[in-house]
DNA sequence: ATAGATTGTGGGTAGTTGTGGGTAAATATC
DNA sequence: GATATTTACCCACAACTACCCACAATCTAT
C-alpha cells in the first residue's frame, strides 16, 4: 500500500507503559520515508499534548528557523521555544519510542493516551485533556474556520 | 460502460459481516481510475454516516492541510478535525474494505447497510438513521433550496 | 436456456502488532 | 572507585489483522 510519505491521520488508543515508552501506530511507522531511518524529533506541542515529527521534516522547520533574524526579540523567544524541548529519537524493535519526563508532564500523560496523525505530525494527547480541548472549541470563532472550510473542500 | 472516473451514483445495499468488512458496489470498484491503486480513504461524513474517498481526492485534500501554519489554533482545529478520523483502505480480493469500529459505532452501522454514490465521494449509512434524517428533511428551508437552483441546472 | 464468469458473504490461518517485563551497558552518586 | 540508578536493547506472548480460500447467488453471452 503506498500511501503518501510522511503524511499522517487518523486516530489510535494506545498506552505509556511505565517507563514512559509509547508505541508509534504501525501505519504511521510504514508511512515514514527512508531516509527518516526510523528517527522522530519530539517536542512540545502548542496545544498541550506531544509533536512529533519525521526528522527529516523537522529538519526542514530548522532550516526555516536558521533564516528567522536573531535582531527581532519576537523572533528570539520563538526560536527558543520552538526547539527547546525538541529531542531526537528512534523507534525500538516493538515501535515504540522513549518520551521524555518533561514532555510527559507538559502533556499530563497518565497511561492512556490518544495518537493522532495530523498529516505532516502526530500529536500524543491524554485523552481527557482532548476531550476538554474539543469542548471548548466549539465556541471558536466560526468565521475563520468557515473561511477555512469554504477553502478546503472536504 | 465509459462513465466518469471516480464519480459515483446510484444506491445499493450490502452487509457488514462479523470482521467489520462490506463491500464496495462493483460499479465503484470500476469507476475508480487506475493511480488510486484501489484505495479508498474512510471517514466520518458530516452526517451519521461513513464517507469513502478515492485515495488520489484524498490526496489533495491533504496538500491543502499541509499548507495550514501550526502557529493558529484555529488551523490546529480544522487540521484535527478533519484527518482525525480518516483512514486509508484497499479492498480486498473480494472486493471489500475493513471499516474501523470507531467509524462503526460513529454511524450506528447494524448488519444491513445503504451505499450511496455522492459524484465525487461514497456514504454508507444505516438504512434505518438514513430514512429518519430523510423525514427530517422533507421540512428543509425551500429557500436554501432555491438558492442552489440557481447554481445547478437540472 | 445453458454454461461460464462475476459478485457477495462467510470463515480459517499465518503473520503482524501491542504490551509487558528482563538483562546488560551506561550514566550518575557518594 | 564502588555502588546505585537510569537507559538501551532483547525476548515473550496474547490479541489482532491481512490475506487466502470456499461457495452460493447473480449476471452475461451465446
Amino acid at each position: 500500500m503506498t500511501t503518501n510519505l510522511n503524511t499522517f491521520t487518523g486516530e489510535y488508543s494506545y498506552t505509556v507503559d511505565n517507563k514512559g515508552r509509547v508505541n508509534i501506530p504501525a501505519k504511521f511507522r510504514k508511512a515514514l520515508s527512508a531516509d527518516n531511518e526510523e528517527m522522530f524529533v519530539i517536542t512540545r506541542g502548542m496545544d498541550p499534548c506531544i509533536w512529533v515529527y519525521p526528522a527529516i521534516i523537522w529538519k526542514n522547520i530548522e532550516n526555516d528557523l536558521k533564516k528567522l533574524s536573531s535582531l527581532s526579540a519576537i523572533n528570539r523567544t520563538f526560536i527558543r521555544n520552538t526547539v527547546r524541548y525538541a529531542s531526537t529519537t528512534t523507534y525500538d524493535k516493538q515501535g515504540r519510542i522513549q518520551l521524555t519526563s518533561n514532555l510527559i508532564d507538559y502533556s499530563h500523560l497518565k497511561k492512556k493516551t490518544l495518537i493522532i496523525g495530523m498529516v505532516n505530525k502526530i500529536e500524543i494527547w491524554n485523552p481527557e485533556k482532548l476531550k476538554n480541548i474539543d469542548k471548548k472549541n466549539i465556541n471558536i470563532d466560526n468565521n475563520a474556520y468557515d473561511e477555512l472550510a469554504e477553502k478546503i473542500i472536504i
